[in-house]
DNA sequence: AGATTTTTATGCGAAACGGTATAAAATATG
DNA sequence: CATATTTTATACCGTTTCGCATAAAAATCT
């Protein structure tokens, strides 16, 4: 006969909670120079349990770049709500980034993606699929965006949604870098603000 | 009596050319993931060497920054000749900036500053300096281009140079993640074209 | 030629690294 | 209550890491 628990001890831990510590650390770190003692004493499981929870760093740091994707999506999704126009939106896209981007400790931490898969993406095939997947992701969303724009006379006939769509996340990237590099909210939100113009031109 | 040449033993080595070298390993691994073993086969020189005359990894790996920031604000100049109409210095940049980026052995490298410095930035406060130099560098160049297109006409008088350069290196960052993350030839240079359209105008 | 200075070469050493073996603890099953 | 199963805790292992100590080599200076 079979419970609907588990046999055996019991985990005690919640896995999506780990995986939100372990990222903070790699977000901070980057993948390479986060060591398994600092991950270890982030999450509070000893090396063991992470091993048998998630596989080895790599694999850890693929859940935590899934997870970032997830959420990322769903922020978008809320910011692109069609009941509002299209500048709102794209206004509120880069709002809710740069409020995640400009958080951190010792200094903002910009994009948890763009900022530390890149640097893995050549010697780690998986978490450059991860990183393309991650933008095209991202780029779909808006395009559909701008298709509905497009349809409802927000944008021109002869505009091209997925363009657009590209050019939109583009100055996002670039946010995400140069919050990274320290740049002040003000010059950010300024980037931010022009972009809105150039895409959904000038109010 | 002092001769110009130094005294003790001539170096073996350019330290041009090792600098050169060290920052193709930083190029594909990073800063954290490159060893000072595989730094010292590629540059050919033994540890004792590198440490005397570039200091420790964090020095030689700002020296291959500073280097790379050189370089490409000497390509960005070249590519910004004022001889040439706006837009065609534009899709310069762009084309060359691919040329870089989209070169590499097993992926495509992407931007090293990009790539590499952006996830070191919070641990490293000089490299996030290097950093965001580089990047308001660059702006600056683009800047001073905007302003003579203003100037002469090439741009509405209304345009405001410091902003559109601005758009102009979003556009170029957003090429250098894509470019790292995997995406093709083909659709990196649809958003340079689509970028040079949106700052120019379309032709 | 001998002394001085700088660079190169070999090799070491302490610390940190990722990963695991082993055994105790905590639950479900029979 | 005994057994099976899963997770936790401690400790360890071999490797790799960075950085340096030491001495030989190659040049200039006196």
């Amino acid at each position: 006969m079979r419970s609907e628990k588990k046999q055996g001890r019991p985990r005690a831990f919640d896995a999506k909670t780990v995986i939100g510590q372990a990222r903070e650390v790699f977000w901070d770190k980057g993948f390479s120079a986060a060591s398994l003692d600092t991950l270890s004493a982030a999450t509070k499981l000893n090396r063991p349990s992470l091993y048998g929870a998630f596989g080895d760093k790599e694999e850890l740091y693929l859940d935590a770049l899934e997870d970032y994707r997830e959420d990322s999506m769903d922020v978008l999704s809320e910011a692109l709500d069609p009941a509002l126009p299209l500048r709102d939106n794209l206004a509120s896209v880069y709002a809710t980034a740069l409020k995640i981007y400009l958080h951190g400790e010792t200094a903002a931490r910009g994009c948890f993606l763009i900022s530390t898969a890149t640097a893995e993406a050549i010697q780690h095939a998986r978490v450059r699929e991860v990183l393309g997947r991650s933008l095209n992701d991202f780029d779909d969303a808006i395009k559909e965006r701008m298709e509905l724009a497009v349809e409802r006379g927000e944008l021109p006939a002869d505009a091209d949604p997925a363009i657009l769509a590209r050019l939109a996340s583009a100055v996002m990237h670039s946010l995400a870098v140069r919050a990274r590099a320290g740049d002040t909210r003000e010059t950010l939100e300024a980037l931010a603000r022009s972009g809105v113009d150039l895409i959904c031109g000038r109010k």
